[in-house]
DNA sequence: CTTTATGTTGCGGG
DNA sequence: ACCCGCAACATAAA
């Protein structure tokens, strides 16, 4: 589930939740989803700390606090969850009590990402290897970082260390609003199309930011993907579907003619 | 049984 | 150096 809208969501879930309380226990019942530090020390390290406010980069969640930073990634099918009194379920792999009752829930199915405890070093590292937000980012860094890359527009717009914060769906949507073909290279877009792929990103961003999640409606790509021999939602054609940069991807052949 | 899944990483090859 | 495809990770569903 979490692309960029998602992890905005989290962090909203982390502020309302724990921001300015203190960590009053952490339970790890899923030793396998912490990152590069055992459960005694992890756990020893939160406890008492004071959460600050939660930033997001990308699909990244930083929670920071008086202490070491925690650092989210929701992989696939990670979500955080703000609770009173509920009994964890079988996915909740770490509960973090922030005071009053109300309990964080670490919980993802799959694990393939999880969590990390660190130090500010650890988070410049982080943010090393990650690209401009894709919801911070402007059209003069945007337009550089497509003349910089070289292949193909699908990739440039999921690969996290030139754009942080696009998935699978949302750069399937972005690249059919701008009708541009997600195997058009990204250097070889010219000034006007550049500006359209900006406007999209930012549109599709923007709606999807407001409804924490990638909406899957009717008028949207998205809403189609799961629907074989699926309608463009805007021309009528038949969707395309194929494998470009790893993932299974959707265009239209009408809106978004293959690169010659 | 096989294929696919909105995540990333590491490897081999062009 | 850069980019691509592919396998791998863990788990469920079609």
């Amino acid at each position: 589930m979490p692309e960029l809208p998602d992890v905005e969501a989290f962090r909203e879930v982390l502020a309302t939740c724990g921001q300015g309380r203190r960590i009053e226990g952490v339970e790890v019942r899923d030793e396998s989803v912490l990152h590069g530090i055992g459960v005694r020390r992890f756990v020893r390290e939160l406890e008492g700390r004071r959460l600050r406010a939660p930033r997001r980069h990308g699909k990244w969640l930083l929670g920071g606090t008086d202490g070491p930073t925690l650092a989210f990634h929701f992989g696939m099918t990670g979500e955080l969850r703000c609770t009173r009194d509920a009994e964890p379920g079988t996915y909740d792999r770490v509960l973090i009590a922030v005071g009053g009752g109300r309990c964080l829930h670490y919980r993802d199915q799959r694990k393939l990402k999880g969590l990390w405890l660190l130090d500010e070093a650890g988070v410049r590292r982080l943010l090393a290897g990650l690209g401009p937000d894709a919801a911070a980012v402007d059209r003069a860094d945007f337009d550089r970082l497509l003349l910089a890359r070289r292949g193909g527009l699908k990739s440039a717009l999921t690969e996290q260390s030139v754009l942080a914060g696009l998935g699978n769906l949302l750069a399937d949507e972005i690249l059919w609003r701008a009708r541009l073909h997600p195997s058009r290279p990204a250097a070889g877009l010219g000034e006007a199309e550049r500006r359209r792929l900006y406007g999209a990103l930012r549109g599709v961003l923007r709606t999807s930011i407001d409804a924490g999640r990638v909406p899957p409606r009717g008028s949207w790509l998205t809403g189609r993907r799961d629907d074989p021999g699926a309608a463009c939602p805007r021309c009528g054609t038949a969707l395309r579907r194929g494998r470009i940069a790893g993932r299974g991807t959707y265009w239209c052949p009408r809106c978004q003619p293959a690169p010659a």
